[in-house]
Parts: C-alpha cells; sequence; structure tokens
DNA sequence: TGTACATCAGTGAACGCGCGTTCACTGATGTAC
DNA sequence: TGTACATCAGTGAACGCGCGTTCACTGATGTAC
C-alpha cells in the first residue's frame, strides 16, 4: 500500500488513496474521511490527494460509482446462475456487509456528486440489474414494478439495519443465513 | 430560538440546542454538526453548550433517546386505533420524513452513545411497539419473529431509500401515499 | 543509441479557518433565616 | 419584608490542533529526433 522507499512516483497513488479511504471509511465513517489523512495512510505529502481528485467530493463521487458497478457486478452472476430473486436479495446483503465502506457511501449522496456521469451510469446498471432479478418471476407493468421496489426495500433495509447494529444479536454472525428467511416472507410467498 | 435580548439566562437553552441541531442536520447531516455552531444558532457563547452536553456525543445521545420515543409514540395509537401492520409501517415511514433529523441519528450508533440507559429503554419501548403491530397478526413463534424483521426491513429500506433521494423521482412527493402499495406487497398477502 | 525537452506526479512550506477544550470570571436565581 | 449566601448558567479570552488550499518547486518518465 505504501510507495516503494525512495520512490518519488508512487506507481498507482489513485488506487492506493481509494484503498485508503475504504480502510479509513470502514474504521469512522464516510464523513470522518479527510484528504490529509489518506495522505497519510497513503505515505505520501498532504497535497498529493488533490491531484487525482480534486477535493474529498471528487473522491467520494468515484467510489460511489465503483460502489454501483461492483453492486450490479455482483448481482448480475447470481441471476444468470440462479434466476432466484431471493438470491439476489440476499447477495445484495452480503455485498452491503463485504463492501460497506462502498455501500454506505452510494447511499449518502450528500457527500458526493450525485449527477456526475460515471455515478448516473452505474447507478443506472445496478438499477437494471435488480429489475432483471425481478424480472425473473415473470410478472409485468404495476405489479412488477411495486414488487421491485418491495424487494429493494427489504434487502436494503435489511442490510442497513444489520450494519447499523440494529438488529437483534442473537441472529447470528451470517448477515446471509439470518436474511435468507426473512427474504423469504416476501419472495416466496404464492 | 433566540434568547431575549439582554437576558443572561437562557430560560431553556437545552432545548434550544437540540432545535438547533434538528435544524443543522436537517441541512447537512449529523456528521457536520460543530457545538460552536449550534451555540451560534441558539446565539449564546460557544462554550455553553458544553454545559448540557459535555460534547456532541452526548447531545446526539440525547437525540437519538428522544427519537425512539417520539417513534414509540407516533406508532401506538396507529396500532390501537388501525390495528393494521400496514398502516404502522406507513406510520414509520412517516416518522422518518416528518423527523429526518431524529431518524438519521437514531441509525448512525457511531455518532452517539449507543449503550446509554435512556437510549437502550427508549429503543426497547420502539422495538416492543412494533412487536406490537406484528403481533396483531395473530401469529406466534418464528413465523411472527420473522414477520417482525421482514416488516421492520421493509419499512425501514423504504425510508432509507426515500430520504437517500435513491427511488425513482415519479413516484411523487408523498412518502406516505408511494408506501403504501410497496407494503403491500408484504403485508396484505394471505 | 544518445540527447534534449515536455509533461506529469508528487513535495513541502505557508496561510487562514473552525473546531474542541479549559478556566477564571460574572450575572441571575433561589433559598434560608 | 429584607438580606446574605449558595448555586447555577452562561461568558469570553486563550490555547493548540487538524484541516483544506495555494504555489513555486523538483524529481521521474516518456517521447521526438
Amino acid at each position: 500500500m505504501s510507495k516503494k522507499d525512495g520512490a518519488y512516483h508512487h506507481g498507482d497513488l489513485r488506487r492506493a488513496l481509494l484503498a485508503a479511504a475504504v480502510e479509513a471509511i470502514g474504521e469512522s465513517g464516510p464523513s470522518a474521511v479527510s484528504l490529509r489523512d489518506l495522505a497519510r495512510r497513503a505515505s505520501v505529502s498532504h497535497a498529493a490527494p488533490a491531484h487525482h481528485f480534486g477535493d474529498k467530493a471528487g473522491l467520494l463521487t468515484v467510489l460511489a460509482a465503483e460502489g454501483f458497478d461492483r453492486l450490479a457486478d455482483t448481482l448480475r452472476p447470481v441471476i444468470a446462475q440462479t434466476g432466484s430473486l431471493l438470491e439476489t436479495g440476499v447477495a445484495y446483503i452480503r455485498f452491503a456487509v463485504d463492501h460497506r465502506a462502498h455501500f454506505e457511501v452510494m447511499f449518502r449522496p450528500e457527500l458526493y456528486d450525485h449527477d456526475n456521469p460515471a455515478v448516473v451510469a452505474a447507478r443506472q446498471r445496478a438499477t437494471d440489474t435488480l429489475a432483471a432479478a425481478v424480472a425473473t418471476r415473470g410478472e409485468a407493468g404495476a405489479d412488477a414494478r411495486m414488487d421491485g421496489l418491495a424487494a429493494w426495500s427489504i434487502v436494503h433495509g435489511f442490510a442497513t439495519l444489520w450494519l447499523g447494529g440494529a438488529l437483534p444479536a442473537d441472529l447470528g454472525p451470517d448477515p446471509e443465513a439470518a436474511g435468507r428467511p426473512v427474504l423469504r416472507r416476501l419472495v416466496d410467498r404464492p
């Protein structure tokens, strides 16, 4: 993560700073991130981050776009292989937990440039992917739309409550195992 | 909100600071709050807030406890009067939107003292209230438990996505109207 | 193969700002007698 | 009804800190010829 001793050019400082941001967010949340702290983590001068991202919002914008892209990339093969809305929902929860930093940024639009083209495109990819998962159920029209929103809400709600530590502790440590029977309440019904 | 001209004692600075916090959080989120800013909003010296809350976490702890209490107070009469899990869920969404500042703090435990006795008690009240809403359906055991988590997840997810501006704009401006048909997917099923 | 030059990534010193915290203080209020 | 005193709420000056931003700079890399 830190540059080779004595090297002037870092190699891939951009990536290193993004990784440092993920680390920092994991420790104390996205709003505690400072560019100076990221520079320190990457063993680089404190003015270096501005070269790559301009400011904090610029960096978080990249992280958000990356997050939506990765979410789509995560869900797509699940749909293709299982054709199951339930399993897609479980994968959404897994994604939120495994990529907590990205996930937290993605849904705090006040932290980044919500209208950035890369973000808009990535968000659209993710939305389309969710729609495709709902479409596996073969409905159409308003029903499918409401089912899509319901499915998104329940998985997003479960993931958010889980990350916030709001759920009862006796659900165990595995969000996937804990979430599946909950999602089944919505998804497996006739 | 500001103290009477020339008055040395404020009257109810504690409340005024909490109100200022709600205002500030509404503008730029809970992590942007500073005690100095709240003091400014309440027209009081910058050292005054420490008298009442110690530090920022102290203030947000009070806000979180207040939020859970108000949530319980909001849902309780809905259950009593409608006996409907659906309407209770709609009220939950309405609460999140109407008390956005409280809601945002409540579910960001890293911002406050999660284990504070007042918070724990208020959270328990809210949890019990949700359980009572689920109990209106007359199930028992593991089914009721999973139904409770599913209902909480879907309303919490919808509220969170709504607040984050993540939902499609064509749902209109009224979260209650937009949420009801979505919740029905879970709650009205046979 | 060598040299000259342009481009780019990162440096480090400097600045001003808002923040939290501390502390001796002062003004207001309430209570005992 | 008045006075003395304790308690409490809020003040304001001072401090040190981490932050973002700016800017002239330097070291490394790539490319043209």
